[in-house]
Formats: C-alpha cells, structure tokens, sequence
DNA sequence: GTGAAAGCGCTAACAT
DNA sequence: ATGTTAGCGCTTTCAC
C-alpha cells in the first residue's frame, strides 16, 4: 500500500460494468479476472445497476482512488433516453489508460475490444433465408449502443442482399420489462397483417425465449410454415438470437456464441500493455472478434 | 490514497468469490454494491472460478492490499474433493472484519449470513406431498457445503414427517458437466425399478431445466401420473426446485426464489457494522432470511 | 555492497 | 481560527 504511493502505481485496475446482473457480464468479468490474476493485478469493481448516474458516481471514486487504468463496459441507454456521459468524457480525458468492452462510444475515443456484430447478425440471417425464410424480422431492445446498432445493420445488409421485403419487419422494444406484452401486441398485429415472419433474428436470449414462449401460445401448430431445403415442412417460424443461456438442453434455435470472455481477456491484456506503455497509441484503436454460429434447429 | 495510509482506512472491502459465472453470484453482487456504493466504500473483487488454489491466492492478495473487511462465498468442493482452506482460516484469524454468504465453514467461526434453507426445503417438499406426490426424489450436485446439507435435510425431514418411503431416494451428482449423463442413467434405472418418482426436489436451476427435458425425452406423454387434490389427472411428475432463471416465460414448477440480493445487502451491512466497531461480536453470529416460495405449477 | 535518508500526499495533532 | 509539522510504510537514491 505504502509501496503503491511511493511507487506510483497501484497495481489494480477498475472496472466498470453497467449491470453485473447480466449474465454475459460474468463472462466478461471472468475473463477479465483470468487474466489480472494470472499477471497479479487486483480489480476494484463497480456497477452502475442500470442507473446512468451510477456509473458517473462511481467513475469517479475509481479515479480517485488511483487505479492504474480502466475497463468500462459503458452504460446502455435507450434511445432518447438523457445520459450524461460527461464522467466518462473526464474519465477518458484525464490521461488513464482505459480499454471499452463490447461496445463503445462513437464520440469519445477510447480503445475498445469488441464483438463482430455486423458479420455474425449478416451470417446468421443468410442462414435464415437458407433454411427458406422469406420474410425474417427483427427483434430487439432500442438501446443506443454500437452493438445493437451493428446488429440491425447487418440484419439489414442481408435481407437486402438477399433481395427480401424492403423494409424489413422489425420491433425495437422501449422498455426492459420481460412482462410487458409489447412482443405480443406486435405479433398479433403482425398476424392481423397476413404477413407474419417466418424467421426472426433476436438480438438478446432473453428475449429469445420469450419470443419462443409466446410463438408457441399463439399457435401450438406452428403459424408460418416454410419449405426447407430437403423439400419437407417445418412448423412455426425459426428463431435465431444472439447470446446462448443454459447448456442444460437444447433451444431449436440458431445462437450467435458471444466471445465475451475473450472479449474479457483480450481488453484486460490490452489495457495491461497501455499501462506498461509497450504500447503508445494515442488513436483509437478498436479490436474485432469473431463469433460462433452454432445451429440447433435439428434439435427440437 | 495516500489518505487511506495516514488514517489507516482504506474504505474498500474485499469480495471473494468462487465463480462469477454462476447466475446467483451475480444477485449477490448486485446487493453487496448497492450497500457499498450507498456508504460509499468500493469493492476489490476476486473470483476463483472454481479453483480453490485460486481462492487461496485471492485471499492472500486481498489482505495484503489493504482491505477493511472481507466478504466470502466460499468456495464448494465436491465432497471427497481435495480443499485446503488453510488460507480462510489464516484470513479469518488475522482479525480482519469478515462475513461469510450464502454457506459457511462449519470448522471456522465467522460471521454469516445465510437463506433458511432447510425450512424452504421442508416446504417445498411439503408442497409436492400435498399435490399428490408419493415418492418424491431428491436431486443435486455432491457438494460440501452447509447450504445443500441444509436442503437435503429438510427433504428428509419432510419425506419422514410425512411417512413416505424411507429412505427416499436420491441422487447426488458427482460431476458439473451439463453434457453429463448421469441424470439420465438415474433415470432409466429408476424406470427399470417400476418406482419411478412423482415428483423431484431439485438443489439447483439449471438442473431443473435438464430434468424436465429429460423427463419429456423419456416420455413426451408423462410417465407417472399423480391424482391432483382436486382429483384430476396431471401428466408427469412435479418439479421443485431452487432458483429461478428466466423470467421470460413459466416454467411450470415450483421454484424457491432465494432472497441472493438481500443475503448481499445484509452482509455488506453487517460487515460494515464491524469495521465500524458498532457490533463488538466475538463469536460466529449466523443471520438467516426466509425464502419465497413460488408455485408456477398451473402456467405450463 | 550495505546503510541511511528523503519523500510519495495526505491528515491529525499541535502550536500559534 | 488558521498554520505548521510529523508521520503512515515502503522504495529509491545517494552516500559511504
């Protein structure tokens, strides 16, 4: 401790995430936690618990409290939605070596290590339309985060490469209430439409599932039907969503396996070299990981 | 910082925990910072992800930071499992403020706060007799902790009160791989006995999740039948269970929530109590707090 | 090569 | 009231 003061260096990083209680966020955590062990780093952690003024607050007492560099899953606001991302800017600004993690903030440059939205939502909705989809939708949460954002577009990129109905159906949800019956209204709506999807692109396994729970309700039989390419009907509208929950059974879905551990491992190593300064990069630098498809519609 | 040196105060506690990646470490979590982040101390956190050499090692270098008081989750060794816990005892002896969550260690006096676990068992299980079952089972993993002791003793006694079969039976896995299929060869054994259980106590979820598509598997018809206090017939046995995941849909059992965030909040309370010197306690005081019991039985 | 001294930045105690 | 000083415990430097 004295040693730290003396040495100047404090040999702990901060790390702040929006929510701990997302489970993608342990993954996160655990891969940064893998890597700050293995190099004897300490973490000091805080949680905004979905509350923007949170994060501010503790964006704060993490600078005060002189850690060596910074982690920062940032928060995700709903679109129109006030943030101030001013603690952020100071944050960033004050010279500390910092790394963002799934997303980052198109403003304010930072070095980030992020997921491969764009081509894993673009491959995933080819495989859609491979297994005869012709009227896939999108569904999601309307949170102003790179990650969604690249999502869409490459929802978006495919169906019109694919030369599909233009525009695509697509539901961006307000609010965060797995009870709200705002999936429901849009699907009964759709169904009034005569046009119901026959695949669905989902941007969070939650919601997946939930998609999957109501499909079912509204239709034990299976609403759309679609040719697949063996020729044979399958019932109900497939469903592929980014995020993979319990191992424990299979989904019938197509899942987008997020790297977040990678991702975890990747942003703490990197930020461990910005503070050894092996690395000086005044620019933003932005590092791009792949993600793996894994099809389980045969297992339903 | 150079603060914390002069007034011998760091307003930081250490967490320990074995495995971030556990849903329920999260809740836990999410309680511990909204105390913290309340009283304004921050959190050093360290997981062990499910290496108690690494427990040891976070112990180790939490105390050497400097923390005021430490909060732990132990860690759960399988029972027969190599555990040496020489670096808790050598924590908790050093004096340092600290409380336990959700289990303790019988063998070391510590402060803890924990859920009524063998009472929400009894009920459980109270509840799945009451429902028609006749030779419920008891499910979970073989771990040596003080929280599944407690929910297998309180299937017992409720099993014994109740004078149904003794012993029941029961199935106390050996291994974390959910790809496992040691439920399955339960199971199939049991159906080869002709008493096939009507209704399960399971220790965790995700097991829960595994048995019931497991069950379905079996036989999507519904093996055993159970005559319903009112006197229908329902199909397939009843599942019970700790935890609860998804809020995204029904899951037709009967779940314990377990009050994670509350134990979380409490402990951080508590803790902060004794670095306070507000509570001069010498010996292990264990706080308890109930579990709500939710039957979700009539939604699937 | 070994030992002594200055100082990291703040705060509590003391002196003015 | 306001200002000054000693010291938290370790590390680095400088002197021997």
């Amino acid at each position: 401790m004295a040693r730290s003061m003396r040495r100047g260096k404090t040999d702990t990083i901060g790390v702040v995430f929006p929510d701990v209680s997302e489970a993608f966020m342990n993954r996160i955590l655990a891969g940064i936690e893998t890597v700050a062990l293995e190099q004897g780093v300490s973490l000091m952690i805080a949680t905004s618990t979905l509350d923007s003024s949170a994060e501010a607050r503790n964006l704060d007492t993490l600078m005060d409290r002189s850690i060596d560099g910074l982690l920062l899953v940032p928060y995700a606001p709903f679109r129109g939605e006030a943030y101030d991302n001013r603690a952020i800017r100071r944050a960033m600004e004050s010279g500390i070596p910092s790394v963002c993690i799934d997303r980052y903030l198109p403003g304010i440059s930072t070095h980030a290590v992020i997921g491969a939205d764009r081509d894993a939502a673009r491959l995933t909705t080819e495989k859609l339309i491979a297994a005869g989809c012709r009227r896939p939708a999108y569904l999601g949460f309307d949170l102003a985060i790179t990650t969604l954002d690249e999502r869409r577009r490459g929802f978006n990129n495919a169906t019109k490469a694919a030369g599909l109905t233009d525009p695509s159906e697509e539901k961006l949800l307000t609010e965060r209430n797995p009870d709200s019956p705002d999936i429901m209204e849009w699907l009964t709506e759709l169904a009034g439409t005569g046009r119901f999807p026959d695949g669905f692109l989902v941007s969070t396994d939650g919601l997946a599932l939930k998609l999957r729970w109501l499909l079912e309700k509204l239709s034990p039989a299976g609403r759309a039907s679609r040719r697949t390419g063996a020729g044979r009907e399958r019932s109900g509208p497939l469903i592929a969503r980014f995020g993979e929950d319990s191992p424990y059974f299979p989904t019938g879905m197509i899942s987008v396996r997020q790297p977040h551990e990678e991702l975890g491992r990747r942003a703490t190593k990197k930020l461990l070299a910005l503070i050894a300064g092996e690395v000086i990069l005044q620019n933003q630098q932005i590092e791009i990981i792949d993600m793996e498809i894994i099809d389980d519609t045969q297992h339903h």
